[in-house]
DNA sequence: CCTGGCACTCCTCCACCATGAGTGCCAGCA
DNA sequence: TGCTGGCACTCATGGTGGAGGAGTGCCAGG
């Protein structure tokens, strides 16, 4: 196993070459860093770094640089989640509770993660598969057209046009609003299908066919329209990303624009708790270079979706983990509150 | 003025340049494209060119390379618009008649655009200065909490929590809500704000707070809903605009995150007819290496909306106004059809 | 197991030069 | 007046060849 002094090496390589984007050398390891040994020693430990694969030399008498399964060491044991201060935490509630309704949230969000990360940063919009139902609204447009408003508990609405096989009261309406509301306000999506099954049988004969015809928009746009909507931003960053420039920057941005691709990248992710995924850990190609650092977030106990940043392996771990993390329990509160 | 000759000499320095990316020399020039003079009679061009600031040499003893000036002439006087093939227009339609909603009009022009002229395309969604407001719904969420959900003829829906200051009744609400239709509903936008201007007025004192405050987040609202969105696509193909990459490509990316500065960017051709804006032409410093060539769209004869592309200057002007003019056609089609 | 010393590797920088594309100018010619 | 060929000149580009130096691996001694 690795020495404990081999760990505290691995670690000032990986903070060396975050910071200063150059291969670290073994004289300038043991100034920097006061470890306790001279630099041939110093080399020793490298040279077995080496052999386990953790770091690299990008040529014979070069400094060494971390590899993906070092940065994994590095992440999975050696660094913690840095805390944002409090002057930033206070910034980012501040420019959170500005937001006036969902694409406002997420819009800010995504700036602000790609401020504070000086990262590309995705924000997924909250899926309506987790949500619950805060509110049926029905409206009736004319006599055999109504529409259907359903808004979740995340702030998302959703609108349908429903075609009435026979014309329908406005008092049926409301009657029918209520029944609706009554039953399946606050459940779940999943949930709501057998609670309304039951529901035209207590209604007139005549006005069955409109509420069979209205529950099954309902129960579509409850499974049809869980599409996933995601905002990208802080593209500009990539520019910071190193010196062999358009090689790197174009799979990445071709990644980026691809829809499906960052939802898999998100999706990938484990339930809850923060993923990172460092390099060929990526399972699209184009990323290979990159480290994604993603969490679920929630206004409540289960996340509702996924926020994270797009960045080069060569990151401040701690610190965009500390962000991402940040964010996502503001943006999590703020849709509580909505 | 200019002579005959020496305008054909523009041109084909234009088209050569644009082709190789290289400064073009004369002896070239008089290969490639078969003018009937010697390299010398095209030097003495060049220099009365050069002179009159519509080329340009990037050092003694180099080829010349077209100034902004130069380019604008080029397309003012030099230039037509190429028409697209009809595989390409077929390819077109059928690309576009895929769409579903809005959302997805716009987003496969976004990419349509991008992939025709291999450039950044800014498509902006179809403004909504014209339109009225259907309904208004009003929900009682909490005892000092409404929700506020604001639904448009051309099917969208908004929504805002609104924090009364003092709790209000289910009654009160009802009141203000069938009230509130009575007098907007079907009113355009700009119509609204006189015509409920004297509501709270109408309620008891206790209930004048909520009101305000309620009216005050509608009118918010319908001046945001007016307020122009756009998608943007082809971001990867940023990465071919030159040599000089990061910092090319660094204000470019940072002008195409701020919505504001495209707006403007499209906002400022006229009305009707495309425009083509030539490098420090764009008021926006960072795309004073970019042109954008642009066009309005719509369903009927009145644009609603503008769409175009962002790339280098030194781009094939001809194909990309004639990918532009067409996808702002066919868009205007499908709009008229839905 | 750590340390200092030492030879070795090889990247980086810079100076230098040859090459050649492209120019400006000029004198001659239609 | 306008076109042409010729010619000297400029200057970016690319290749070569050390000098310098950072960093390494290894070894012998504490």
């Amino acid at each position: 196993m690795l020495s404990e002094r081999r760990l505290e090496v691995l670690r000032a390589i990986v903070q060396d070459y975050v910071g200063t984007e150059e291969p670290v050398g073994s004289k300038a390891l043991t100034q920097r860093h006061n470890l306790q040994v001279s630099p041939a020693t110093v080399r020793n430990d490298m040279a077995a770094l080496e052999d386990d694969g953790f770091i690299a030399q990008p040529h014979t008498s070069a400094g060494r640089v971390p590899t993906d399964k070092g940065y994994r060491l590095f992440v999975d044991k050696l660094a913690g989640v840095k805390p944002l201060s409090h002057p930033e935490r206070r910034a980012i509630q501040n420019f959170l509770d500005g937001a006036v309704d969902l694409d406002d949230v997420v819009g800010r969000t995504v700036r602000l993660l790609a401020q504070l990360t000086r990262q590309v940063a995705v924000v997924q919009y909250p899926s309506l598969t987790r949500s619950t139902v805060r509110h049926v609204e029905l409206l009736l447009l004319a006599p055999a057209r109504l529409m259907l408003v359903l808004i979740t508990d995340t702030g998302r609405v959703e609108q349908r046009m429903v075609d009435c096989p026979a014309p329908v009261s406005e008092t049926t309406v409301a009657d029918l609003r209520a029944r609706l509301n009554s039953r399946i306000a606050g459940q779940r999506f999943a949930e709501v299908p057998p609670l309304v099954q039951d529901l035209p049988e207590s209604f007139d004969l005549e006005d069955r066919g409109t509420i069979s015809a209205l529950l099954a928009t309902l129960l579509e746009t409850l499974v049809e329209e869980t599409e996933e909507r995601l905002m990208i931003g802080g593209t500009a960053n990539l520019t910071r990303f190193g010196h062999d420039f358009p090689l790197t920057i174009r799979p990445v941005l071709e990644a980026l624009e691809e829809q499906v691709v960052l939802l898999k990248l998100l999706g990938e992710s484990t339930e809850s708790g923060m993923t990172v995924r460092i390099g060929h850990e990526n399972a699209h190609e184009g990323l290979s270079s990159t480290s994604v650092v993603s969490v679920g977030y929630g206004s409540g106990e289960e996340a509702v979706a996924k926020l994270g940043v797009v960045g080069p392996t060569r990151m401040d771990y701690p610190g965009t983990m500390g962000a991402v993390r940040a964010v996502a329990r503001y943006v999590g509160q703020i849709l509580a509150e909505s």
